[in-house]
DNA sequence: ATTATATTGTTGCTTTTGCAACTATTGTAT
DNA sequence: ATACAATAGTTGCAAAAGCAACAATATAAT
């Protein structure tokens, strides 16, 4: 759900010959990372889908986020809070690049441009997940599943210039991502069909309102 | 409810002979800012309390989030997502540091001391918001007023090293916070304790699980 | 001291939401 | 081609939450 700055100018150009960074390959279902508030890990997800996980005392899955490319995440974005562990698990293939936040701040011995870049865009890179996070917040405040919904697609359609979106995921994932029951959501996108609020075909929605 | 990194300690060195920082002072109700998609702007709350508000075409206002002392807040942090413009309100008298991000990047002429660490700790402290932000998310996207209230008390708790704490704001506040209908919370609370889950005194809790 | 304002506490009623349990449809793997 | 898994779509019912309208305190303002 990253929408802000673009991290890929210089991440493509990684080559990093210091042993601080360091780039490794996921498949399905691998855990990446778990935080365990042991350590100031940073995480950018340069290929594939991820999801951070908790499973409570019954075993029960819980998505908190889901991370594409370019995202980032990492312990250091998500200190203690509960007892829970939490598990980053690969959706597909991935590729991520690590990093301890404290090592790279410190001058790179073998000065690699790589890592003068990065630390030079930290600042963006979290203030881009920053307003990733209010955006979000936003919608979860919201006291209605039906403004949560009309919420969201106000968002997607100013970002579009288009009263027509079309959901590039699942409606089980939009439902997770606000945080209500799916099959709510459901009948709530039906009855705000039969309002003549919304048309929808499929994953395309259309805003008739206004 | 600021937490985690202390800009205290730099903030207090605070002297800026260069026009890019700006200090100013306002007065209850004063209006310290408005988000209207026109800039970077980023403040440090140096001294009261400030709500970041929104007024719905009804009239009707929403405080989507409530600032402390050294909380950060600004445009920046908060692009688009609807048309409504957002206003910033001191809700009693405050002192804000205010500085335009993209001026602030670029080395100061006057190369003030302030200037340099201000941007050397900017990670840290965007960090930090991006800490407080998952905080609340996590305790957002609980299904019930109960889980939500558990685990705002699970993580004061935690903080603290105590299964005693004590609220330093008014519920109607929490309310908010956890975006519940007020009365509803209370009736949860008087559930809570009715079930041996909670002890409560006025806004001193006590968890007795466990 | 008295008034005004904000916060807390409570309750009946209504609406919304979650849950469970399905079927239908689409996509993926062998 | 067929089986398996994931997603979409629906519905009845029960539980939870919101709303409204209070009274009771507590805090602040004049």
């Amino acid at each position: 759900m990253s929408i802000n700055f673009n991290i890929e100018n210089f991440i493509n150009d990684f080559s990093c010959s210091c042993s601080k960074v360091q780039v490794k390959n996921f498949s399905k279902s691998e855990v990446i990372t778990t935080y365990i508030q042991k350590r100031n890990q940073f995480c950018i997800l340069l290929e594939g889908h991820a999801d951070l996980v908790r499973y409570d005392y019954n075993g029960n899955k819980t998505i908190i986020e889901r991370f594409s490319k370019n995202d980032v995440f990492g312990e250091i974005f998500y200190t203690i809070s509960t007892n829970n562990e939490l598990f980053v698990e690969s959706c597909e293939n991935s590729k991520v690049l690590f990093f301890i936040y404290d090592d790279i701040k410190s001058k790179c011995k073998s000065s690699c441009k790589f890592h003068e870049t990065l630390v030079s865009n930290l600042p963006e890179i979290i203030l881009s997940k920053v307003i990733d996070l209010n955006t979000r917040i936003e919608l979860l405040t919201k006291r209605s599943i039906r403004d949560k919904l009309l919420g969201y697609f106000e968002i997607l359609s100013i970002r579009n210039f288009s009263k027509t979106i079309t959901l590039s995921f699942s409606l089980t994932y939009l439902a997770d991502y606000l945080s209500v029951d799916r099959s709510a959501m459901m009948r709530e996108m039906k009855l705000l069909k039969d309002d003549g609020i919304i048309k929808k075909n499929g994953n395309k929605i259309t805003l008739l309102y206004k």
